[in-house]
DNA sequence: CTTGCAGTATACAGATCTGTCTAGTATGGT
DNA sequence: ACCATACTAGACAGATCTGTATACTGCAAG
């Protein structure tokens, strides 16, 4: 019955990133205290040290899962064509996608850094997914045989970067959009 | 005298923007307390209060202090052109320059308002800032002779916008170059 | 001389923050 | 039956937060 029991009452680890990954995008890790995230989760505070060690590592652990669920966004999109085209656009079809879900804030590790202090361990998690996303657009771009494939990946998260800045900070749906465009204009030129 | 024991010693409410301009950028609205800033400004707490009222309106007065100084950097690169193809590609010799700059920490209004909580009064500075910059560009465009002003200025404010997340998130002061050339390309492909 | 303004210094209230600690409970494996 | 594991409940320490209140100083204008 462990598995059923599981199944039924998530675990404490579970639940907690569950709250924080709602409560640290919404207002902020720094805004943010344990107290409102353990009330959330339902859970102990004892268990909360017990199962991160620190608040910071609760961060860490929210912007790991955060990675994971925009690699999941894409790879979903990806998923769904053949064409090496096709398929560099999806990302910007997964990016619409989220931004225009209800109670989307913006990029979850642009509002974090904006709040860490300098020199915070942090950081090494945003830059990871940061980096993932880089190397996944090279790989698009060489797919679809752009002839300078990092040149174009760097273009590439320019715009990605400018959509996440205007869906958060103008409420603009239409920049993922515009951006994809863009994108394909940008393709069209390096691959001729 | 009065005008020379001014400019002798700062008004209490220059010092307190001088520090709160410091600290608020370096590391962040809500991890800054009021303490900190009235220890940097040298200045009485009830000063503080008597001239801002709230830390939310100290605040405020930081992020229009910073969209004047904006707008002030950005005057002086469109100053140096005529051409209004180069007067348009300056605000992004600008945003190099300014990136450039020790002690760069990213865009002061994505990162302040990544602490807001929703609803926040002090979003509206941001977005007056914002509609300047593109109220900008548009004119620019206009000026340049862009068949859509309107459309070549959301571009180009997703390019600003992604290059100073660049700069911000990896350190990459390139982005202001690449944004730079990118905005090149688009302008003549919106004139020709 | 007096009145008022601008500022200083400091104590305080009340809340909230992270993190630690003690003590107790439920459960499954051996 | 026993014990380890995982969890709950809550008090507590020590710091820090915003904002208010009190009492004082220096100065300039009328």
């Amino acid at each position: 019955m462990s598995k059923a029991a599981v199944s039924e009452r998530l675990s404490a680890r579970q639940r907690l990133l569950e709250a924080a990954g709602e409560l640290f995008y919404e207002e902020g890790v720094n805004t943010v205290g344990i107290d409102r995230v353990i009330e959330r989760a339902g859970v102990a505070k004892a268990s909360l040290y017990n199962t991160f060690g620190s608040k910071d590592e609760l961060i860490r652990a929210y912007l790991g899962a955060q990675h994971e669920a925009r690699q999941a966004r894409i790879s979903a999109h990806l998923a769904r064509h053949q064409d090496a085209r096709a398929r560099l656009l999806g990302v910007f079809d997964s990016m619409r996608e989220n931004a225009t879900r209800p109670g989307f804030r913006g990029c979850a590790f642009l509002r974090a850094s904006a709040e860490l202090k300098a020199g915070s361990a942090v950081k090494s998690v945003c830059d990871v997914s940061r980096g993932w996303l880089r190397g996944l657009f090279a790989g698009l771009a060489k797919e679809a045989g752009a002839r300078d494939p990092e040149a174009l990946a760097a273009q590439l998260v320019l715009l990605y970067d400018g959509a996440a800045v205007a869906a958060q900070m103008d409420g603009d749906m239409s920049a993922a959009e515009r951006a994809r465009a863009l994108a394909g204009q940008l393709l069209d030129a390096a691959v001729s």
